[in-house]
DNA sequence: TAGTGGTCTAGACCACTAG
DNA sequence: TAGTGGTCTAGACCACTAG
């Protein structure tokens, strides 16, 4: 096998993923500035936002324009999952499927540190046919890894009764905006009750968010 | 919305997008090089660069030293999803399905801290053919490495198996809005009940979001 | 050898963040 | 205002490809 002569930024980006390995920079700590990178490897900036591009696009950092690079929550490289309907009259119908680069509010509801787009499911609540509502899914996305062959599932998002993972509801009622209101054809303002759910792992990781916008008044979500 | 000026980079993978998806480049095509690049937009080789490595990205062109970027397999961004429907009376009526930017918003919810793309899906919520509600989903994008013929494969959102995964709702009562009641056309305020939903993997990444958007005055969702 | 991409310099100015 | 990241210049030299 032949020894690749390591360029700066291949140097830099090793320096750092060996402390956040070692846990010498952990979630959230701020990774040096690109100028303190700079002076610490006697390089110009330009190599070190190259070394930077990579941790990010690899996922072990994400940036915040005006703030500095950040270290991610530990990633999952695989993602499979479904979404799942509830057992009841209430169905859904796919809007749309996207793969999406997240935006802030995405990001901080599925505390999505990293660079990775996002696969976002857009559906309709439907009960007996009725559209009563809209529903709105995230999940992150990833390519396979060069070497795994591996296919993206996604489960199902309501089906985390038989595992042991926590999620997180939100019951909201709000006014339908121009979206929603297009989407689901009702007027602007009109009242919609909102449900929020952040499905978690083991390790409190969110893997999952969804937020289902119901008509407000044909609807009223009595959960827990 | 904010207008965002384009920057020179962002043209260039603009156009070379658009050429792309006119067939003016098609896969295995060379795409420029960038000399002739730095010569036609006349900039930098390093913004050409910065260019092409956001289009090597995003899954459209590959690299090979010595001779050239190249057109990807179309395919390789290509994504195939399924989507199951219970046979429930409400339904889900597909909206549309589109990688963007995300907002502010979405990247909030799903924690994503990077400016990637996301899927966008709407889709309508409907209970015997009226809608009444209105769905929005987000995933993360990533296109596939070049070099890997893969597929990506949305297994039904629906149908859920036992997963390890964990998922957060939020339930939401709202006012519509002007975009959702413009969506489901409702006034300005009407009551909404919105379902938001964060899927998390093992590692409670958010790796998908939802937000279904469900006319409130008009539906009752019963559930735990 | 000519052309291609890969790495890098030493700056510059702009946009955003926070105090 | 000071510090951060975002975009960009106008070069340089190296590595790889193909004729």
């Amino acid at each position: 096998m032949a020894i690749n002569k390591l360029s700066i930024y291949h140097i830099i980006v090793e320096d750092i993923k060996t402390k956040i390995l070692k846990g010498e920079l952990k979630s959230g700590d701020m990774v040096p500035s690109e100028n303190q990178l700079s002076r610490e490897y006697d390089t110009s900036r330009v190599t070190v936002r190259k070394a930077l591009s990579v941790l990010i696009n690899e996922g072990y950092i994400f940036t915040v324009q005006g703030k500095g690079n950040f270290v991610s929550d530990p990633n999952l490289y695989e993602y499979e999952f479904q979404f799942k309907n509830e057992e009841h009259s209430l169905d859904t119908k796919l809007i749309s499927v996207e793969i999406v680069k997240p935006t802030t509010d995405i990001r901080i509801h599925m505390q999505h540190h990293s660079n990775d787009k996002i696969v976002e499911i857009k559906s309709y609540l439907t009960y007996d046919g009725d559209i009563i509502g809209y529903a709105l899914k995230y999940m992150p996305y990833r390519p396979k890894e060069p070497i795994l062959e591996k296919e993206f599932h996604y489960i199902n998002l309501e089906e985390t009764a038989d595992n042991n993972f926590g999620e997180t509801v939100k019951i909201k009622a709000e006014s339908a905006d121009e979206e929603i209101s297009k989407i689901l054809n009702i007027i602007l303002g009109y009242p919609i009750l909102s449900l929020e759910t952040k499905i978690e792992n083991e390790n409190n990781d969110i893997i999952g968010y969804e937020k289902i916008y119901l008509i407000g008044d044909r609807y009223q979500i009595i959960g827990e």
